[in-house]
DNA sequence: TTGAAAGCGGTACCAC
DNA sequence: GTGGTACCGCTTTCAA
């Protein structure tokens, strides 16, 4: 059931079937009602194909992130795509990994579909270079790009980030004041996102004249396991409180605590970054900060309507983080 | 720069390119190494939409799930598309939420886009009934459907699913070998996979000629707190061992153990379901049932791709699941 | 307000 | 092997 089948029926052209199924003004009440009815007899949904090939686009939206399996892009991307569909746009997912250049081909590859806008969820392509990837460049000139929580300098390319700096500043000032003479940074990427609390967590320490050690800046894959076994390795090492970057960080370290027979909090505190179900699932229950992922994405979507919409919109947008203080930081 | 500009610059018709881009044997090596020179060097790509009108297909799938922020749906999510992408399959996920009507409309939605597949993960799209609904019998007779983790009766709707029955008896059978008398089966909803369960803990408790009290069975929405609270609430009500449909319930009853006093595993056992991280974020670590969705989502996608290939394909599978023992069954 | 017809960019059948 | 051409189903301009 085609255009033509619809227009024979209802007894006009397939213009006239054309406007209608586009909401076009100029058709008459009358024509429009008996073509509508006919549609809906006969259960007709033009043809997306044909659409796109006529329009230059099927109104949907790539959305690449290295893997949805991790809570917090499953968050994203959740909030994304029931968003995006209740402005009448599909998503197209794409998981590229963590490579690098498994990350350019994912973009190359989803560029192709034609899509009218690509968000990227995860400050990972933002890489430690702080350049614009090309890859991102030459498709942030032909279609909206959007970067959920990482920051690229390029002005077409539309960012919203967390203001991780500022959230791991305090936190780092508040174990200060709080006596704590040796805070751990636990961290499992080179991101943009990664680079800027550490950077808030080392600037911190220097504007209250402390010397950091290089020691407890430390590394580890987002596991649990493998981040108290990490640990372990270097039991050696002496800490009264740690900061991680991803909550399974810190409850790797909450672990290695147990293990050695430390007691959180008495003896060491622990900030978990994201505050997801982890945070309240292990005991006692992880400080943990919210980076407000829906908050971004909700920006993100705003923004980008905006712009399809053929209006401006702010290009590097801050979100202020907030932490959520459960027992591990109870001092 | 479309296939009539290629065709121009390479001296060739627009039937030639287009075999060299569906890469046809019948194209001599010269001609080829020429189209795709010239291809090459205007970096074209085949529009694909005008090639979707052709074929009447965009290599597209369809996934369908209630909420991907949920873990076992984003780890579905994550393999279904890894894996559909390296067999040249995009993919085009829709959330439906929980509710019944939204669920059908989000298959009427996505069959629109003319998806060459569609998988709907979550035993959610099995209801109640047993009957398999129409809009999924409707899809069924035009496209392959299949579903991940439950089970429709149709023929035409492939179902892959873990054998939750099994596992929940032969749980239940050993927590009784255990001397456990009072045991909790917890539950977060009626979908065709925690019925099974279900019937597995009332079948065994049956089968050893146990009496079933009805206050055992419980459900609350898979939340931590929201669970521990529900319990709380009947704090009158004694068991000695709980089993969970979610680690999350699972863990809320930790919590609840906690909250009272009772401790686990030595008053108290503890299982729960789907063996996600939660389950290793506790302490003490949580038993927990694999249920092996990545299993279920190769076995999935091996029937489609020997669907699409135009050969038949197994219509139920079922695979076993396997008990993942951690401290909170240390008995 | 309506219709005719020219694209949109491919695929594939049919001759040669 | 290769080229000519009739679709695929819709949008949109131009006339009427």
């Amino acid at each position: 059931m085609n255009i033509y089948d619809i227009a024979k029926l209802a007894g006009v052209s397939i213009a006239t079937v054309s406007r209608v199924v586009n909401d076009s003004p100029k058709v008459s009440e009358k024509t429009k009602a008996v073509v509508l009815k006919v549609m809906e007899e006969n259960n007709y949904t033009p043809n997306v194909f044909a659409r796109g090939l006529g329009l230059g686009s099927m109104k949907s939206v790539g959305i690449v992130c290295p893997d949805v399996a991790d809570a917090y892009m499953a968050k994203a991307v959740s909030y994304l795509e029931k968003n995006l569909r209740g402005y009448g746009y599909d998503c197209i997912l794409y998981c590229s990994s963590y490579d690098e250049e498994d990350k350019r081909q994912a973009v190359e590859m989803i560029l192709k579909k034609q899509i009218d806008a690509l968000i990227l969820v995860g400050s990972i392509y933002a890489n430690i270079s702080g350049k614009t990837p090309d890859y991102i460049r030459d498709i942030a000139s032909d279609i909206p790009v959007f970067l959920i929580n990482g920051y690229l300098p390029d002005p077409r390319v539309n960012c919203v980030l967390a203001d991780d700096f500022q959230a791991v500043y305090d936190i780092t000032e508040e174990l200060l004041f709080a006596e704590k003479k040796r805070i751990l940074f636990l961290s499992n990427s080179q991101s943009y996102s990664a680079r800027r609390k550490l950077q808030g967590y080392l600037d911190c320490l220097k504007a209250h004249g402390i010397e950091t050690d290089g020691d407890l800046v430390l590394y580890s894959e987002n596991s649990i396991y493998a981040t108290r076994d990490m640990l372990f390795r270097r039991r050696n090492l002496s800490f009264d409180s740690v900061i991680a970057t991803e909550d399974g960080l810190a409850i790797g370290a909450m672990k290695y605590a147990a293990v050695i027979g430390m007691r959180v909090p008495e003896e060491i505190n622990v900030i978990g970054y994201n505050n997801s179900e982890l945070a309240i699932g292990c005991s006692p229950e992880l400080s943990s900060v919210d980076s407000r992922v829906e908050v971004l994405c909700k920006m993100a979507i705003d923004s980008l309507m905006s712009l399809l919409g053929g209006n401006p919109a702010p290009q590097k947008q801050l979100v202020k983080c907030h932490l959520v203080k459960r027992l591990t930081t109870d001092f």
